[in-house]
RNA sequence: GGACGGGUGGCAGAGUGGUCGAUCGCGCACGCUUGGAAAGCGUGUUUACCGCAAGGUAACGUGGGUUCGAAUCCCACCCCGUCCGCCA
């Protein structure tokens, strides 16, 4: 949620920067304006009167004390708190009109964020590695995942319907190692602490970190009770600390999580059917950082470094972008997307979204801390993908290919494949 | 799911209709004291909103209600604890 206090004094500058994202978006800042400037003009009113009533009601306590007679003063105040009652309730109409409204306005892009509409204007800021070159035609991960047993996806669909996979065997074994794999790297070398938070959550943590009132179709609720399934570790994981006021010397924290992750992908029907592109279950690991407001830029660069670390391990060539304003997500002020080659598809798949979500997001969860005069300030949140497992596979199992149809283990994997070298039916 | 008990400031814990945003203590910060520290003494120490300011308003789990006036009375819900039932 954007800072309604700053939207008051910088109302132009703040408009120019949201156009730069979305013109509806700059255009529904007029809304807000009106609506703040209602609700400052209706709260006056509602404390004069209010303080008028507290003066009152404690000079009939004091008649009363002395055996005075108070009833003209009880019948006058009976009509002012009529008053005030009818006067709250305006008040709590547009403070709620106001709040729905500023819900659903996205983040103020960064400076460094550069124009752009779409992802074809993303900035490509550096690569790791070149494309490997095959002697032989390189099998996408549905065909080899399908020929060494690992990928089931025809079974899945008997159980949960199109856009779920079941990975059997040694890819069953993939996943687990690559959890263990990377939950070791950015805990032991990266000093985040390991945290596994709840999968099912209230609506009040989605709309703190931003996923509702929004994107509701995005999400999948629960029949019975009042239930989200978490779309991503983001949302339970930077949500632990919502009300909350740190302490100075407590930030950064620097938190990762394993969970699975359920997406409707409502919007992108027809799209990525074919293998584990885009599924509505799929496994990650999640860095997040709650830091002071002056290190938040800081600390996205180091973020997306230890997302990085992951895929230099295991040996993928990858490059890092620099979203536009046009493409990036609702909440950021900044983006970079990971992503990483994966021969057998021919594509770059994003397999990690680091973004700097400044105050935006500690706003709407009421996360502050205390700054070094012992004021209290809203935190800045991040996070990044440290990564996500369905298309980290892909990659890896297209990478790693061999001619016949056999898939090499990375060095830095196999500790955790038992020691395995190759998958091999 | 059932029964009982409880939710008040960083912690602990008073307060059962009116100068209570809230006693006292601990903790914390600053100052005095000291060679230095401890102790002691003094001052300060929740948050949000409105306002240039003075100041005002609101908040005692949440939401409603009663009242001129609610931390305090009534209703519903949520959370925590204990016991019972059920269960991995």
């Amino acid at each position: 949620m954007l800072d309604l206090k700053y939207l008051r004094n910088h109302f132009d500058e703040a408009k120019t920067a949201l156009s730069r994202r979305s013109s509806e978006a700059a255009a529904a800042l007029e809304g807000i304006w009106q609506l703040d400037e209602r609700r400052r003009a209706a709260q006056q009113e509602v404390d004069t009167l209010k303080n008028e009533r507290n003066l009152v009601s404690k000079e009939v306590g004091q008649l009363k004390a002395k055996g005075g007679d108070a009833s003209e003063k009880i019948g006058e105040m009976k009509k002012v708190g009529d008053q005030i009652a009818s006067l709250d309730q305006m008040l709590r109409e547009v403070e709620e009109a106001l709040e729905k409204k500023a819900l659903f306005i996205p983040n103020i892009p960064h400076p460094s964020t550069p124009d752009g509409t779409s992802a074809a204007d993303n900035k490509q800021v550096r690569q790791y590695g070149e494309p490997l070159k095959y002697h032989f035609k390189p099998k996408t991960h549905w065909d080899l995942g399908t020929q060494l047993g690992i990928l089931d996806f025809e079974r899945a669909a008997k159980i949960s319907g199109s856009g779920f996979v079941c990975h059997r065997g040694l890819g069953a074994r993939l996943q687990r190692a690559l959890i263990s794999f990377m939950l070791d790297l950015h805990t032991q070398k990266h000093g985040y602490q390991e945290v596994s938070p709840p999968y099912l959550i209230l609506e009040k943590a989605m709309v703190g970190t931003g996923q509702l009132p929004k994107f509701a179709e995005d999400m999948y609720a629960l029949r019975d009770d009042p239930l989200y399934l978490a779309p991503t570790a983001e949302v339970p994981v930077t949500n632990l600390y919502r009300e909350e006021i740190l302490k100075f010397e407590a930030l950064p924290l620097k938190l990762c999580a394993y969970t699975p992750c359920f997406r409707r992908e409502a919007g992108s029907a027809g799209k990525d059917t074919r293998g584990m592109i885009r599924v509505h279950q799929f496994d990650k690991v999640e860095l997040v950082k709650i830091t002071r407001a002056e290190d938040s830029y800081d600390e996205l660069e180091k973020l997306v470094v230890d997302a990085e670390a992951v895929l230099k391990a295991l040996e993928l060539h990858y490059r890092v972008l620099l979203l536009c304003a046009g493409d990036m997500g609702f909440s950021a002020a900044k983006c970079y997307d990971i992503e990483v080659w994966c021969p057998g598809v021919d594509a770059y798949l994003e397999v990690s979204s680091c973004s700097n979500f400044e105050s935006f997001q500690a706003r709407r969860m009421s996360l502050r801390y205390k700054d070094a005069e012992g004021k209290n300030q809203t935190c800045h949140t991040l996070n990044g993908s440290g990564t996500a497992l369905a298309r980290l596979t892909i990659a890896l199992l297209e990478t790693h290919q061999q001619a016949d149809g056999t898939v090499k283990i990375p060095q830095a994997l196999r500790p955790y494949m038992g020691g395995l070298e190759v998958i091999a039916v």
